[in-house]
DNA sequence: CTGAAAGCGCTTACAG
DNA sequence: CTGAAAGCGCTTACAG
């Protein structure tokens, strides 16, 4: 590998004229820069990063942590974002660094990588309300940039969707479509994602003047999705419309409104709030589902810079994005049926 | 952060003592080696790793590319390798850096990652015959460990399991039970493992004096296994049993035995290789699925600890295994019909 | 506009 | 057993 020395030993320059060369300072004449340019290029120079890095004290990473079950899988929604992140930083000359979460103190894993010393900084994922990870990056002063956020006015650097009004954005259309009975079949509350989604939710109807007692949390899982719907529907006063917090819930309570022998849209509407995962696809139910859509994809390159911009410099501030999200009307939601 | 030179200076020793201290050199005294390791301790020391690599020349990291599909997707066998050796490899003070391929020339992401000059080796996966990946690595000289091998005799280092015994496994189960019309539903012929079974598959046809036709390569999605099932029973002398790479090409065939209204095993006898990811489960097919077993997660382990005991001088030669699989007999095979 | 020098925090021959 | 020194490859005040 080329050093600046090398280079500069060929053109009888310094390294640091060299240096500044590179790097583009204003000082350095054109004819200079030019011959060094070009000298570097043939040599194939390559700053070495490590080097920079002890001298500048960044390092060029950052770190991410991916939980994992007990079954040894992860969430469907990290890897999702993860290849988009690796390739948003990497843009930005930065590297992603992994570490995994095997269960246990939440913490755990980002104090082991902040020990290595390598680290500039951190994404978080899937907030939970007060987030001990916030917390505790927080009192070591070390960035990091939230997909999310886990309380209701961070100061830290976030970029996440309006949840509150993906709810109320549901519950308006349906209400508009004549829905009285609305239920939302929610992920676990102690995601901040999922609190957020039930206090629109509960907002939203509370305007409607409508009842916001069908409100379900729970796991994600389309079973247990499926199971939830099924009590509901039993019910004397059975929704005809359900939101729903992922297109895996839209799955499973499509299925238990089937098997009660109840058609969609005609008896009951379904809807829900769509990620863009490959995996579930909302155009490919029937009837395709309505939607509102925010694909957890375009977060990452948002996200990627936030967090080199804030290594830069920018404070936190100034870099707090809460997008609103994308209506998507399909087959899967109709008029509540005549008296209903 | 203390450094080396604050702990010298608390001691009154040179930094040259502490360093030496700190890393078990032999020659410091009992007394001098107690009182560094207190003072770090009670100063939190933690080695400034950038430093460290740029005076050994090593960074301590390793390098691992996705490689994404055009709907910006990944395949399941990544995600789950990732997670095993990020942890595998932090054991060893070791941290995975990513990287995505974007398609096109496989061997781009690697050169990219290279000439950031931050990298020790990499861990390939998912070898094609002849890897141009291998071949660019080789005559780079850096070192790297691939899961699998892309030749007959790699001379890297290399973990993975025996393909042709997985294919020679499963068709001596299948003629001792007497079926002589067997099918292989294998992978795309380009990947390495999908040639290792297919040449395992007709060496074991050949063997039992079975005509080994009844080949078929190709993608690994469900709905593929399914119509190639599908072609291969509407035959004439349509296969008795199915060996399927993959639990997927598995769900696949069995939908299509059922579709043609044969019972598996009554009719026709499925089994399947075992990866072992969480997402298809051998063990909840309807009847279980015999298979042949090796858990991706287990080649984790080996392939981390490979790979830094390579960095470290150990000879490729001295870091080749070719694990043998296990045979896992369920419900969903049996004897070959009467007069089938 | 360019150079000599100091320094980032460590490791490791070379002396003693 | 310990220290002084050189050096890894860079950046950046400080001079000139």
């Amino acid at each position: 590998m080329a050093t600046l020395k090398d280079i500069g030993a060929e053109l009888g320059l310094s390294v640091a004229t060299v240096s500044r060369a590179l790097n583009g300072f204003p000082e350095v004449s054109l004819k200079t820069r030019t011959k060094v340019q070009e000298t570097a290029d043939r040599l194939g120079y390559r700053p070495n990063r490590v080097a920079q890095r002890l001298v500048t004290g960044r390092s060029g990473m950052v770190g991410m942590v991916v939980k994992i079950k007990p079954d040894m899988s992860a969430d469907q929604t990290f890897f999702e974002m993860l290849t988009g992140l690796t390739a948003a930083l990497s843009a930005r000359e930065t590297d992603l660094v992994l570490a995994v979460d095997q269960g246990g103190d939440p913490v755990l894993p980002y104090r082991k990588l902040l020990e290595r010393g390598i680290l500039d900084g951190f994404i978080l994922n899937a907030p939970v309300t007060d987030d001990p990870r916030v917390t505790f990056l927080r009192e070591q002063g070390i960035p990091f940039v939230l997909h999310g956020r886990d309380r209701a006015t961070p100061d830290y650097p976030n970029f996440g969707i309006d949840n509150a009004a993906v709810s109320a954005t549901s519950v308006d259309m349906l209400a508009h479509l004549g829905h009285r009975r609305i239920a939302l079949i929610n992920g676990e509350l102690r995601h901040a994602y999922a609190a957020e989604r039930l206090e629109g939710f509960r907002a939203a109807m509370a305007r409607h003047d409508l009842a916001p007692d069908s409100a379900r949390n729970g796991a994600t899982f389309e079973s247990h999705a499926y199971t939830r719907a099924l009590e509901l529907l039993a019910q004397a006063d059975a929704p005809t419309a359900f939101v729903c917090a992922s297109t895996v819930i839209a799955a499973g309570v499509m299925r238990a409104v089937r098997d009660r022998g109840l058609s969609v849209p005609g008896d009951v509407s379904v809807m829900a709030h769509d990620d863009a995962l490959p995996l579930t696809r909302a155009i490919s139910f029937d009837p395709a589902l309505t939607v509102t859509r925010a694909p957890l994809r375009d977060a990452c390159e948002p996200l990627a810079n936030m967090l080199v911009d804030h290594l830069g410099g920018v404070p936190a501030e100034a870099l707090q994005v809460m997008m609103d999200v994308e209506l998507i009307v399909r087959g899967s939601t109709g008029p509540a049926p005549k008296g209903g």
